[in-house]
DNA sequence: CAGCATCCTTACAGATACTG
DNA sequence: CAGTATCTGTAAGGATGCTG
């Protein structure tokens, strides 16, 4: 796509990419965790809480509702008393599964190297470390 | 998926996810596109701020400066005067590229839904639309 | 059981000004 | 040119209490 004069790439920007707006979607810090503890059907509310480690009852519906509006998470009301819920994938919910998991993989493949280089750049740059050879 | 009753997937969290800690690499509000604007190869810091649209000249630092932490960006100085800065992606930044363009793919193809599912999802749940039969 | 409402604390991010 | 420093508003997230 020839844009303009001079400009030899295309600019960047928040509102014309697609990551980002995918980022919109699951960058919040439990969206992932809800969408994997779904990834094998469905489940209800109060055995999500207690999957997902360390989320609360406010974060969880936040995040649920969120996914709900956003077409990926359907919720199936189940009239016990007291109530159900259940929370499964919608398919277009299933379809994100796959990307993500690529990036989950990148994670557990990497991230020891991840966490290699942040002990080597923190060496080098804290003060009081002069580039001798002491790990802290 | 026939778990019932006591059949114990593993918790999920935080702390064990691979999918999170990939987030918390590259889930800020910039990461992305700065990364996106390097996988071409070197960049200079000018060129940068005008090609990620809206980044300021402290969240370009901030960003850029995370990523040098993580491994996956050089800063390459060149003592011109005034001085220059090229950022470039290491190797190990190129192989994030992949899941983060399926990510990005994802977006394109599928944000449409997800914006249409919004839609639907308001005009169902705000106060004042009744279920009269409108949208859909 | 499955939520919503409220308060509060922090992290994120923008604007602006200054420096080697 | 390529940053750093500070100030400030906003939004995310956590803690707690109440309800059908």
């Amino acid at each position: 796509m020839a844009h303009s004069s001079t400009t030899k790439q295309s600019n960047i920007s928040l509102s014309n990419c697609g990551y980002s707006k995918v980022l919109d979607i699951i960058s919040n810090k439990w969206t992932a965790l809800v969408i994997y503890a779904m990834e094998n059907g469905k489940i209800r509310y109060g055995e999500m809480l207690r999957r997902v480690e360390g989320i609360s009852k406010k974060m969880f519906t936040q995040t649920v509702r969120k996914l709900e509006r956003d077409g990926l998470v359907q919720r199936h009301i189940i009239p016990t008393v007291p109530l159900s819920v259940e929370y499964s994938l919608t398919t277009l919910g299933e379809t994100l599964l796959q990307p993500m998991k690529e990036l989950r993989q990148w994670g557990r493949e990497n991230y020891t190297q991840v966490v290699e280089a942040r002990v080597k750049y923190d060496s080098a740059y804290t003060p009081g470390s002069h580039e001798a050879g002491s790990i802290n």
